[in-house]
DNA sequence: TGTATGTGATTGAACGTTTAGTCAGCCACA
DNA sequence: TGTGGCTGACTAAACGTTCAATCACATACA
């Protein structure tokens, strides 16, 4: 019900517990320093320990990343609200609340990104999720054209320029300062305040 | 003059022709699995030589990114024409000719950003970066507005979203296919009409 | 109740390989 | 006769992975 990242509160089985490991160790130690011995110190068992469930470290990492995108596909906000209420919700899950942990596991998030370009299984995985989260906003804003709320040109073209506003938010929060994340947040409103939202409304 | 990234295409002196082998290994290989080894291999000579040009790999590779920054920075187009053409260029760089090398290139800069979350000479060299186009393209749009062309409410504001835009087309380019792209550089035209030219050039 | 049998979690030690980094010395040219 | 570019051989540490061996605990049978 909370759209507060529950991630990895009460993890079940031993399995889940790997995976919330691997997940804080990905985050202290980035992508490229990440050991099953780091992975094990985390998990506060043996590291021989995660071969019994796991084959071997990239069948654990790809498993890590498909967890970690169903979570960021359930996070996507129900449609059961107006569309402008939706597009609201949509905006604040780009921008984020600035909270620690969604920053964090936007960090992790983009890092296994980047590992996309030389792994396949990465790339299928991101494929399917930024797929589904593009269809999703499309289809909100299709129900908000058919409503009268918005006016554009195509629903899908305006959530891929959502797509990527958020992901190029993910990507520069590694580095850039909060006050050039408000600035981003109030022209992109800017933005739907012009380009989205019908001539009645924008007024 | 051209808008080519001619990177790397004649290497002067054993330093610059070590960068570029350490680029191409960056991009065959990706950041994680990057070794001396690798970069030796692409080197065509030896990799003991490459530590009698670097102390270690952490300087090699700070050094790498140091020197694409720049190429990125002097790729940002001069303002020496009309504000509106700036613009234009400025979407083209963004979305970029899709050219094989553009591709890797951006790819390669992604991956060494979602590094900067975990390497703090990293993290610098980016804020640099980002500042110094950030303010590249608020000056431009400054220039628009007084000239009467531009209607904005603030030129760094507005200069915010287009670099998170291209910063996540960079990220997106990774997974996404051409005609994905394609709706969101239609959709930031339809931006550009709405919240950036005023309301005589809109028509 | 006591004993055998099986199962999954767990470990520490060990394996072969790869890694970043060192070093003594070679070669060409001034 | 140096001096700087350059190399191959080397090392210690870290790496992913395997494995034999415990342990806790359930089930079944006498």
């Amino acid at each position: 019900m909370t759209n507060e990242i529950s991630f990895f509160e009460n993890p079940e089985g031993t399995r889940e517990e790997i995976l919330e490991a691997t997940f804080y160790a990905l985050r202290q130690h980035g992508y490229a320093e990440l050991t099953i011995s780091k992975i094990g110190d985390e998990f506060g068992k043996s590291q021989s320990l995660i071969y019994h469930h796991y084959d071997n470290k990239d069948e654990l990492l790809v498993d890590l990343l498909d967890y970690m995108l169903e979570q960021v596909e359930n996070q996507v906000p129900l449609p059961n609200q107006s569309p402008e209420a939706y597009i609201e919700v949509i905006i604040d899950e780009i921008f984020g609340t600035s909270s620690n942990s969604d920053v964090e596991f936007s960090q992790a998030v983009i890092e296994l990104r980047a590992q996309a370009a030389h792994d396949d299984d990465y790339n299928r995985l991101f494929r399917r999720s930024d797929d589904f989260i593009r269809k999703q906003i499309a289809r909100v804003i299709q129900a908000g054209v058919d409503a009268g709320a918005f006016d554009v040109e195509d629903p899908s073209q305006t959530a891929a320029l959502f797509h990527t506003v958020l992901v190029g938010i993910q990507a520069e929060r590694i580095t850039s300062d909060e006050d050039t994340i408000d600035d981003v947040r109030a022209e992109f409103r800017r933005y739907v305040e012009h380009c989205l939202l019908s001539e009645s409304h924008a007024e």
